[in-house]
DNA sequence: GCCGATATTTATCATGTGATAAAGAAAGCA
DNA sequence: TGCTTTCTTTATCACATGATAAATATCGGC
């Protein structure tokens, strides 16, 4: 150091918190979860390009420390997709969307008033693009998953609610048609976390009518569909 | 170099097409024009943090070049930006979704199918996202655009197509019906595109059912918004 | 209050990046 | 042919990046 009395001036080198001040220590469990968390901020803000050491200055640590708690980027960031998408998901949702003791209108709005609540959030939708547009096979993954525990279940039970037979395997059309509904309700999250269009948008009441557009039409389309093949 | 035998060796400092053979020469326009489209090419696939060597490989010249015909790497994306989005919107667009002459149905499958059209494809695809995700105001003007010259019209030809009063200024309400017929389709395009899902999808099938769904709640919907106020 | 264990930092490396300056090579023209 | 122009490459710089090794500071147990 050149200069003793180096209060306000930034050490360029230095990457630790503020000023150098030293990060209290902390139990390695915690200080993982912290990272980890920090992590997941941090890369749905500055994509998975972010530099570790604009992470470790974001955390208030030295980038070195991130490295004792991951053997490398790569880790950190297979750690960042899996806490966002799988330890997200739930299994419920399915359940809930084929139980035909509640009215299929009231399942799907209440299930998408729940999926909703869980990705319609800036840092999950924006790791979700990130994640896509890098061709990632989790997030092929996650679409897969979307489609045989989501969408085709609704396709079925959409058959079954206007009385279709439903012993026949789902068609192409029928799934696109879920798509558009399904589409819809996602877009708006895309509006608001990933355009970052200020306007508020009130979900639930928009995934209500998407709901309502998609059962208008489902009866017709849906025979159509089966007819056809 | 340490061995003369160096015929299959590659030079790791080097950046050139392939083992040093030089590049043909040409004329500047021609070489600017074909370093615009393969670099729309290379960063909508790499997104913007692609790097300039790269690049310059993948045309089959070496890096110095591009800052001939290019002062810096951010002109070179912003040239990209406008080429994709500023140079592809047709303002003959709005002109027909207002044409009353025509019934509003025809109109808006017409209109849906030249706009997919354009910007349903890889490049486009990912470079929109790629810029929105970075937050680049150049993605908001677009979307901008998108409201106020392809979602309000339609709205107001909902209102006079259903005989509903146009001299009160379009609600929220209103537009966010717009956006999910919007989005039902645009999102056809994420899910090919940005995805990368191989099922081939009738997009021009898909917004047809999707304009059927939002004509189908339009006018109660919108009768019940512009009551509201 | 000392001491071993370990959380955290400092110092550093190899490599990759955007960018610049100078050398080289192909074209046009006398 | 020789000369000038300019398109293209080689060489290089300053800086940022992911990662490692060694030094340092803090904690718990005695």
């Amino acid at each position: 150091m050149e200069n003793p009395f180096d209060d306000q001036q930034d050490d360029p080198s230095a990457g630790q918190t503020e000023k150098g001040r030293r990060s209290v220590r902390m139990p390695p469990e915690a200080r993982k979860t912290e990272l980890l968390t920090r992590a997941i901020e941090f890369f749905s803000e500055e994509g998975f390009d972010g530099g570790t050491r604009a992470l470790a200055q974001r955390i208030g640590i030295t980038q070195p420390l991130i490295y004792r708690y991951f053997p490398s980027k790569e880790d950190l960031i297979n750690e960042v997709y899996s806490a966002v998408y799988v330890s997200q998901w739930k299994d419920d949702w399915t359940i809930r969307l084929v139980d035909r003791s509640l009215p299929l209108q009231q399942r799907l709005t209440e299930f998408y008033r729940d999926y909703a609540h869980t990705i319609f959030n800036r840092t999950w939708m924006r790791i979700f693009f990130f994640a896509g547009l890098k061709g990632l096979d989790i997030n092929t993954r996650y679409i897969n998953r979307v489609i045989s525990n989501l969408l085709v279940p609704i396709c079925i039970e959409a058959r079954a609610n206007f009385g279709l037979p439903t012993d026949t395997p789902v068609t192409p059309e029928e799934l696109d048609l879920v798509w558009l509904m399904h589409g819809a309700i996602f877009y708006q999250g895309i509006r608001e976390h990933v355009y970052g269009l200020p306007g508020q948008i009130d979900h639930d009441r928009s995934a209500q009518v998407a709901i309502k557009m998609y059962l208008g039409v489902a009866a017709s389309e849906i025979t159509a569909a089966i007819a056809k093949t």
